[in-house]
Formats: structure tokens, sequence, C-alpha cells
DNA sequence: GGCGTGATTGTTAGG
DNA sequence: CCTAACAATCACGCC
């Protein structure tokens, strides 16, 4: 049963909550936006989330690779806050 | 020792 | 401001 949570209501979870780290989509994304927007001139944000989706993995596993290299160094970063958080919480 | 959970991340668009 | 598809994540805590 693990349905993704379906933010339907963040809750809180820790006092300084160091937030997580993104994901390659967020890296990947990052570029679509101003791709696949530029190439669907006025796209809904329903279509774009989809087509965007399907792209995505549509494109290749070494074409995703500069996304999850960032994914993977953005990870380290949270990872450095959520320690820092940690001690500071303590 | 292995397991599941939840929380989060960012984009787009519009009322 | 918020939500919803789209995807990945993955660290955390626990017995």
């Amino acid at each position: 049963m693990s349905e993704r949570r379906i933010r339907g209501t963040r809750k809180k979870k820790d006092p300084n909550a160091p937030k997580r780290s993104l994901s390659a989509y967020m890296f990947f994304a990052n570029e679509q936006r101003d791709v696949v927007r530029a190439e669907n001139p006025g796209i809904a944000f329903g279509q774009i989330g989809k087509l965007l989706g399907e792209k995505w993995k549509a494109l290749d596993a070494a074409g995703k690779v500069p996304y999850e290299a960032k994914a993977e160094e953005d990870k380290k970063r949270y990872e450095l806050e959520k320690l820092e958080y940690q001690k500071t919480l303590a």
C-alpha cells in the first residue's frame, strides 16, 4: 500500500525540516520546461505534465544522466543540511 | 538485519 | 495561494 501520499495536506515532520532533496525529474523538468513549453506555446499544464513525463523516460537512460548526476549531488546538499539540522536540533 | 513510510522536490497553468 | 499529473527519491526511524 505505498500509494505515494498524494500531496493533499503537507504535514510538518521536523522542527527544522531539512526537506529532502530534489529528483532527477526536477533537474530534467528545469530544462524541459523552457523547451517543451517553447515547442508548445499555450500548452495546458495538464498536458505538459503528461507529455513531459512520457518524454522524460522517452529520451535515453544516458539522457537523464545529467539530471541524475545533479539529483545525486543535490542529495548530498540535503544530506548536509539534514546533518546540521540533526546536530542543531539535538 | 531488513523493512516500509512518509515527506519532499520542481514544472506548468489558471481562478 | 493551491492543486493536480509527471517522476524520482531515499533518509529516517523502528523492532
